[in-house]
DNA sequence: TTTTGATTTGCATTTATTTGCTGTTTTAGA
DNA sequence: TCTAAAACAGCAAATAAATGCAAATCAAAA
């Protein structure tokens, strides 16, 4: 087996800057392309993108590599304390999704928190106004995600307007993650944003049920505008076991405490 | 450790500058060659390069030695020098915008850029179907963003579908940005995507002028499904100078070259 | 010039790395 | 659930690097 004749010894630090330069090109690359691309065995370039994989330069994905260029905000809101009430609050909401479901998912960090701990494989098809939730969702290969599209609030990243609740109004989904918000037991849910208000209300209208997501701390808060009142709420979720004290006041509105 | 002052070894010495021209010169030497070349073993120049490996002169890797300059792959930081290319193309395409207007932006890397360089104040309204796109712009107060919304690319993280189309054909915007796809002067703008191409003809039919933003290494390449052919395409934007002969094959298109 | 000591160089040996191949296990996607 | 593809682990051959040593080279002193 006689090699071409030009210069063919390719370092293997060459291979690794050509594999980092396609998958920024294309974002993604196949394992087999790059074999053949730079004349070398399948297991050469597993093994050159397993080692990038573990200096973080790039991600490595069944059949072959991404760039990580993008995901890189994993904003804590800087909080601990409130993150790990939020991972709580996760962890029971998780429990309540059924494989093959739709469902509508508000924007919001304790929604962040909830996509962050679905199961890997989960098959879900999701509907989102919220550009970080929709980002979040991509992560996960058996999760259908349908935009909401229209105009984007600049601070919440999250669509708002009458195309959105246009759209709400064609669909009809089995549970709505409602993740922000306040929470009183005379005001019901409220927001400080009008055009979100209407949002919500047409996303409450297009859900069988209604699932809130909220950390204790914005309980009995009330805000300018009213989304709905507590009768509109099927599940309340919060980071305190069901039978805390403070959860009281909510125990005479048919809500399901979790 | 210590050194001996005496510049006695002439001959080292030329050795050792002899490697660092070819280092530069060609980003990468192999020990053999440099072996070969100056008429020394294997092990001399082995022993040179480690040497100037310690006086960061060079990179030693298995087998040769590379170019710090080229290897550039510090952090995080992706692919300095196709990044380099963007951020050129970026700085064209920014001077093509004018405040007040209504612009199109697909998704891509590229684009990415572009919304990078925008001056901070600027004053624009832009459709998009890229997540990406939509959130980097987030970041300017006085840019009124208007998600296309519908199902979403996994990988792509870029929204496809009949709502985008027929979004789209309502619209009707000054300028289109085309970051992503591969140019040919033979096959036009293609993808290898079908429904990406459904978007982007979409995209093409709604504007007044199409800019596409494209590195030159993607110049020439083909994918399965078109998009155009050259004849829709108003404005190309490489990071070459427009006079390159690597261009040529596409001025007989009714194309601006930028 | 010769001697001495340090350095450099080439060679042989050992050690480590790389790479393609095998067979097995795991995974993604239908 | 099932199946083809991909990932993995272990092995062996090839190649490169490190090590020890002796010969060659050179600087400086006698």
């Amino acid at each position: 087996m006689q090699k071409t004749e030009t210069q063919d010894p390719v370092l293997k630090e060459e291979r690794q800057k050509y594999i980092l330069d396609q998958v920024h090109l294309h974002h993604r690359v196949l394992l087999n392309d790059l074999s053949e691309a730079l004349n070398v065995s399948i297991d050469t370039v597993r093994r050159d993108v397993k080692e990038l994989h573990k200096e973080k330069k790039l991600k490595k994905v069944h059949g072959g590599a991404t760039s990580f260029g993008f995901m890189t905000f994993s904003k804590n809101d800087g909080n601990v304390y409130l993150q790990s009430k939020k991972i709580i609050i996760a962890e029971k909401a998780v429990s309540l999704l059924k494989s093959g479901q739709i469902i509508l998912m508000s924007g919001g960090t304790t929604n962040l928190e909830l996509v962050k701990v679905f199961p890997r494989r989960i098959e879900l098809t999701v509907f989102t106004p919220s550009l970080h939730i929709a980002l979040e969702l991509m992560e996960f290969p058996n999760v259908e995600v349908i935009f909401l599209g229209g105009k984007l609030l600049h601070e919440a990243k999250f669509a708002i307007g009458g195309t959105v609740v246009n759209s709400l109004s064609q669909i009809r989904v089995d549970m709505l993650f409602l993740g922000t918000g306040y929470l009183d037991p005379k005001h019901g849910l409220t927001e400080f944003d009008w055009e979100v208000v209407q949002v919500k209300k047409a996303m409450i209208e297009s859900a069988k049920k209604t699932v809130i997501l909220s950390v204790s701390d914005k309980l009995h808060s009330v805000q300018r505008y009213q989304t709905c009142d507590l009768n509109a709420i099927d599940i309340l979720i919060t980071e305190l076991s069901p039978i805390d004290a403070f959860l009281d006041p909510f125990r005479e509105f048919p809500i399901a405490l979790l």
